[in-house]
DNA sequence: AATCGCGCCTGACGGC
DNA sequence: TGCCGTCAGGCGCGAT
């Protein structure tokens, strides 16, 4: 799925079209996602106007004035703005129109997202009460890390991707964080230095920011808004490259399973 | 409490 | 050509 820099690619794209618009109306064509789409949806969003956009970890938080909608866009998900409705593209699930005549359209071959109506305190739903620190936050540093790693023996590649310890980083960006580490992914998080988890944020903070720059990473399904695929892809150092010699020292790139993700790593540069 | 594997879906790709 | 297994950017849930 797209990770934080293409939610945070997507969230650029989108809100200036949209800032201030009321929604006329609403299109769901498939209400099976992750969750069934509330049914009250459209009555929900009509002629609500759309205040404010954000990003919470992979979740994009849309406030109206009666409250919150939000999407999430799973392993497959994208939102385009489109300004006509034809052509409809396959998994093209839900469509919303406002007043300015553009549509914000969500796509997701997958269905793995969501979408859903959280009323007027989000923070409290329980997709978003229990998330750990967004990785931009200034209390995201490598002694919050190893505070948090204390006694773990999770690998330290699922220990990053999990949401409730930093947010935003999946499995592309988890891997390319740990060879810049040159931590090895299969690692107990609880036996790290904390002078190498000061260099594990720095790296995370480094790709993220690079990557959102770029307009994310695109393997197949993700799109920016505007349709144009991210170009971090090019960027990419080792994800998607087992076999192949590391850029660093040429030894073959090496491939693991970690909690059923794939993990590829350089097994003389990640120690 | 912490950790791990499964399953939700569609589609692409490789081997036979 | 087609069929079948495997894999894919996430994440909540239940089992251990």
């Amino acid at each position: 799925m797209p990770e934080l820099p293409e939610v945070e690619t997507t969230l650029c794209g989108i809100r200036p079209h949209l800032l201030q618009q009321r929604v006329c109306k609403v299109i769901i064509r498939q209400t099976q996602l992750r969750w069934e789409i509330p049914k009250i949806l459209p009555q929900q969003l009509k002629q609500q106007r759309l205040l404010t956009i954000h990003r919470r970890a992979k979740y994009l938080l849309f406030q109206f004035d009666n409250g919150y909608l939000l999407i999430h866009l799973g392993m497959s998900g994208s939102l385009r703005i489109v300004s006509t409705l034809e052509p409809i593209p396959k998994h093209a699930h839900v469509d919303i129109q406002f007043d300015n005549t553009l549509w914000l359209r969500y796509i997701d071959p997958r269905r793995f997202g969501a979408i859903l109506w959280l009323g007027q305190d989000p923070f409290h739903h329980p997709l978003l009460q229990h998330l750990g620190l967004e990785p931009f936050d200034p209390a995201f540093t490598g002694v919050y890390l190893y505070q948090k790693a204390k006694g773990k023996r999770i690998a330290i590649k699922p220990f990053i991707m999990d949401q409730k310890i930093v947010t935003g980083v999946g499995n592309i960006y988890a891997t390319e964080a740990l060879f810049h580490s040159g931590i090895h992914p299969a690692r107990a998080a609880g036996r790290i230095a904390k002078k190498r988890y000061d260099t594990l944020v720095t790296a995370i903070q480094q790709i993220l920011q690079q990557a959102i720059q770029q307009g994310g990473t695109t393997l197949k399904d993700f799109s920016q808004s505007n349709g144009k695929p991210g170009y971090f892809t090019q960027s990419l150092q080792i994800y998607g490259y087992p076999g192949q010699p590391c850029p660093r020292c040429n030894q073959q790139l090496k491939l693991i399973s970690l909690n059923n993700r794939s993990s590829v790593y350089c097994p003389r540069c990640q120690t």
